[in-house]
DNA sequence: TGTGCCGGGTT
DNA sequence: AACCCGGCACA
């Protein structure tokens, strides 16, 4: 591994790149002319770069940066070098006022139309040195002006911070740099071991914005990238918002313009046509709703084969799996709120799960599918898992149709099987027991509250994690009818009785944030106590 | 008023 | 992905 790679591909000649100006050790745009020197072993190759603003210097293949070379900044950059980063949807260029190499934070100094500068904080990763096409976000973001607008108002916790660190001023920025001493360069003054989180914009700026245009253009152009406007001049060079977005009307002085011609690069295209992309990607109708592309997808695979699966029968929850492995790390995940593959101790996992026959599951499968109209129930049972792994409304959902319809559906399609505990005519879930092996399986989740069986766990009782308690508790509560009452009940159109079930908000209290399941911390569908 | 959580945002 | 949160429907 002699370090030697050959991105020789002639199709380099004419690529966008960013590269090193030794003179003063920063990266500037520009486009490979040529090949200068082969790679040898013990040289790297060396190529002509023929900058933007029309100087001409030769780099190796390690000072450029770009399609074919590294993909972004890896030594530290220099005080003053130009940069892009995404910030709030937005690429924005700014300049940067500190990089500290420990931790690869780099301080970046920003600067709107208004003048006033602010800094913020990013990781170099996150650091580009040429301007990037719009990412499918940047693109619809890219007519919400108001949000920037929005944002940048109010903010109220503004820190004063911009200052302390040492950020080039303004007109500092003219730097000519061709001409800057580049003998000593080394400015080795803004060193204070400082850095850390810096912060956020405090910025204001002026009402202009709040004309949203709203206009789309999503055209798949974006690809032909500038080419006018590609140099960095010092005169309007702190524009901000690169090129690409600018073009969108923000910053081009008029709130409304929405030019929707697409750039022409007429003026001459010599080297630009290389400039391809990797892939045209974007022409893709691109991320429906990951629901119903789920639903979708997933009711294409399936096999008919094996007639066993392992259902999860934790309150609630009715999760399948094709294998015991499946089934056991998804009641670790979903229930025990373990993310780790590793089993619980003394694998009480097996608890809470059943093995059912498929027959079954299609009949539920087929029920839930008749009432539910809106997603095309094609679902086999072997995707189920994922289904409702990724979405615990449909699971919800999914559980209360069964319960619903359980009457019916069960028929006589079940194999043999033992009900365990037999409280009554409730629908307890079968439970099936092949003939070959032999597999723990409860249902004692599911029967009614009715008043002398007492709803017990498994044998196993001796040690309950917390949670298990809790769940038990709400099993218990004088509210668990569920069954017994239609989920179906206010006859909204699409009104959702809202469970019974008191998730980690209300078991653990706002104090106990710490104590709730992750979901739930972040306001999702919680996922320890599930319907 | 408080809960649950969806949909949307940021990093 | 992780995280955060506005705002809504429901209780
Ligand atoms: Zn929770």
């Amino acid at each position: 591994m002699s370090g030697t790679k050959r991105l020789a591909k002639r199709s380099i000649i004419g690529t966008r790149v960013s590269a090193l100006w030794q003179q003063d050790g920063r990266f500037y745009p520009g486009v490979i002319r040529a090949l200068a020197a082969e790679e040898t072993p013990t040289n790297q190759a060396l190529y002509t770069v023929r900058f933007d603003d029309g100087f001409e210097s030769n780099a190796t293949s390690k000072e450029i940066i770009g399609p074919g070379f590294a993909t972004g900044p890896t030594g530290r950059l220099k005080h003053a070098q130009k940069v892009f980063v995404t910030m709030n949807g937005r690429e924005v260029c700014g300049l940067v006022a500190h990089h500290d190499r420990r931790v690869e934070d780099v301080i970046i100094s920003l600067k709107h139309s208004n003048g006033e500068e602010f800094t913020i904080n990013r990781k170099l990763d996150d650091i580009r040195l040429m301007e990037s096409r719009k990412s499918a976000r940047l693109v619809d973001q890219a007519t919400d002006y108001s949000k920037l607008a929005d944002l940048q108002l109010s903010e109220p916790k503004r820190r004063a911070v911009s200052h302390s660190i040492d950020v080039p001023s303004p007109a500092f920025k003219q730097r000519h740099r061709r001409h800057r001493d580049s003998s000593g360069d080394t400015e080795g003054s803004e060193h204070g071991g400082d850095f850390d989180d810096v912060d956020i914009m405090d910025e204001t700026i002026a009402a202009m914005v709040l004309t949203s245009l709203s206009v789309s253009p999503k055209s798949p152009t974006i690809t032909t990238q500038y080419r006018g406007e590609t140099t960095f001049e010092p005169t309007q060079e702190h524009s901000y918002v690169s090129s690409s977005v600018a073009s969108s009307g923000f910053y081009s002085g008029h709130s409304e313009r929405d030019d929707p011609s697409p750039p022409h690069l007429s003026e001459s295209a010599p080297a630009s046509s290389s400039f391809d992309f990797p892939g045209r990607s974007d022409l893709v109708p691109s991320d429906s709703d990951t629901r119903d592309t789920l639903h979708s997808r997933l009711s294409e695979q399936g096999d008919p084969e094996d007639r066993i699966k392992y259902r999860c029968t934790w309150r609630g929850c009715s999760t399948v799996c094709l294998t015991s492995t499946q089934i056991e790390r998804h009641i670790r995940r979903a229930h025990f709120d373990r993310d780790s593959d590793l089993e619980l101790s003394d694998r009480e996992e097996e608890f809470y799960y059943e093995e059912v026959d498929d027959v079954d599951l299609d009949s539920v499968t087929q029920s839930f599918a008749g009432m539910y109209t809106s997603s095309p129930p094609s679902i086999l049972p072997d995707s189920l898992e994922m289904a409702r792994t990724f979405d615990h409304d449909y699971q919800r959902k999914e559980e209360k149709f069964r319960s619903h319809s359980h009457g019916h559906s069960q028929a006589s399609s079940v194999p043999s099987g033992g009900t365990f505990g037999q409280s009554g005519a409730t629908s307890s879930i079968p439970i099936t027991i092949p003939e070959g092996q032999i597999k723990r399986s409860l249902s004692w989740q599911i029967q009614a509250p009715s008043p002398g069986s007492l709803v017990s766990p498994p044998q196993r009782t001796s040690k309950m994690t917390p949670q298990e308690r809790l769940q038990q508790h709400q099993a218990q509560s004088p509210k668990s009818h569920m069954l017994s009452m239609s989920p179906l009940k206010s006859a909204g159109p699409h009104r959702k009785p809202r469970s019974e079930v008191r998730k980690c908000r209300k078991v653990y209290g706002m104090d106990n944030r710490d104590q709730w399941c992750t979901q739930c911390k972040w306001k999702k569908a919680c996922t320890r106590f599930l319907d």
